[in-house]
DNA sequence: CGCCTTTGACCCGCGC
DNA sequence: GCGCGGGTCAAAGGCG
């Protein structure tokens, strides 16, 4: 593993990966959710929550009581909390068929045994830790987003576990490990910093979420938290691929701007210069994803 | 009190 | 076969 230090060892290795065949919307909420549904990117991972997933809500998914009944996947509520200071994104999407080896049916990877032994446990366990032996370590549809961020932890409407962290090789900064709080989603993501520009962010999702907890209402319905999910990730978009990542034709790559609708964050202005080569999409994508009555939020 | 992060150890896959 | 690096686990501690 020597080629890495560029985006991600596997997104330069794994041949699995493929270039995420679309281009960019004009936001980013239509980016990773599409203005139909069929049309978002994240549908193009199967990120298209199915409106009769059945794994349940996790504590953290809060349905509008109101919209309970009406189709859920038109209706979700987002739940945001910890302030993100985004300033720049750049998506590199990709798109990777799920490379399993044995059972091709089996959706639950590594969950193995969430039980499995560890350290200073007894070694009688191991098995559990040995993911159901002879089964190979499940790589199921894998994306990641190159984003120009101070936080390494973006929200992205979900709620996710660090469950651990890793020093990177040829990095000076750790990767970091989340899982999905929802105990039947087996959605993970890596976030890492770039070595080679420190300000970039390189997050990883891997596997599909089977609930709801991210999404705008095309309704018009909004909810206090949607909103303001909306306001952090409602960037003005530049499009211009390019990057540094060499990824020819592996990667899909896209670049936007963050800039917080609600003003809450001052870089704003100085990110604004900072990729001012860039034609400048303002109006902020409130106006795309947010109905002008609630916009006050 | 519950949830989340931190952290060190362990396991696995892969290249040499 | 060995070593390295990536990925995961879970105990412990912290925080709201």
């Amino acid at each position: 593993m020597d080629g890495k230090e560029k985006v991600d060892p596997e997104l330069t290795t794994e041949s699995s990966w493929r270039v995420g065949g679309r281009g960019v919307s004009d936001n980013v909420n239509e980016f990773f959710f599409g203005s139909d549904r069929e049309s978002s990117i994240l549908s193009e991972f199967g990120w298209n929550i199915p409106a009769d997933s059945s794994c349940g809500f996790g504590d953290s998914d809060r349905i509008d009581s109101n919209l309970a009944g009406e189709s859920i996947s038109d209706y979700v509520s987002v739940s945001v909390s910890a302030p993100q200071r985004t300033t720049e994104l750049m998506a590199v999407v990709e798109k990777v068929e799920a490379s399993v080896s044995s059972s091709s049916s089996e959706d639950q990877p590594e969950k193995s045994t969430a039980s499995g032994g560890s350290s200073a446990k007894p070694p009688a366990e191991t098995a559990s830790k040995a993911r159901k032996k002879g089964q190979k370590r499940i790589r199921q549809p894998r994306f990641a987003f190159v984003t120009k961020s101070e936080v390494d932890h973006l929200e992205d409407g979900y709620r996710w576990r660090k469950y651990g962290q890793k020093a990177v090789k040829n990095s000076p900064f750790p990767r970091s490990y989340y899982r999905c709080t929802n105990s039947k989603c087996t959605v993970k993501k890596r976030v890492e910093r770039s070595s080679e520009d420190p300000s970039v962010v390189i997050t990883t999702y891997e596997g599909q979420h089977c609930h709801h907890s991210i999404g705008f209402p095309r309704g018009g319905i909004i909810s206090h938290d949607q909103a303001a999910f909306a306001s952090r990730l409602t960037p003005s978009i530049h499009y211009s691929a390019g990057l540094q990542y060499p990824q020819e034709n592996s990667l899909h790559i896209a670049q936007s701007q963050h800039v917080p609708a609600a003003g809450k964050i001052r870089e704003s202005h100085t990110v604004q210069e900072t990729i001012s080569s860039h034609p400048p999409v303002d109006q902020g994508l409130l106006g795309d994803i947010v109905p002008s009555g609630v916009r006050n939020v």
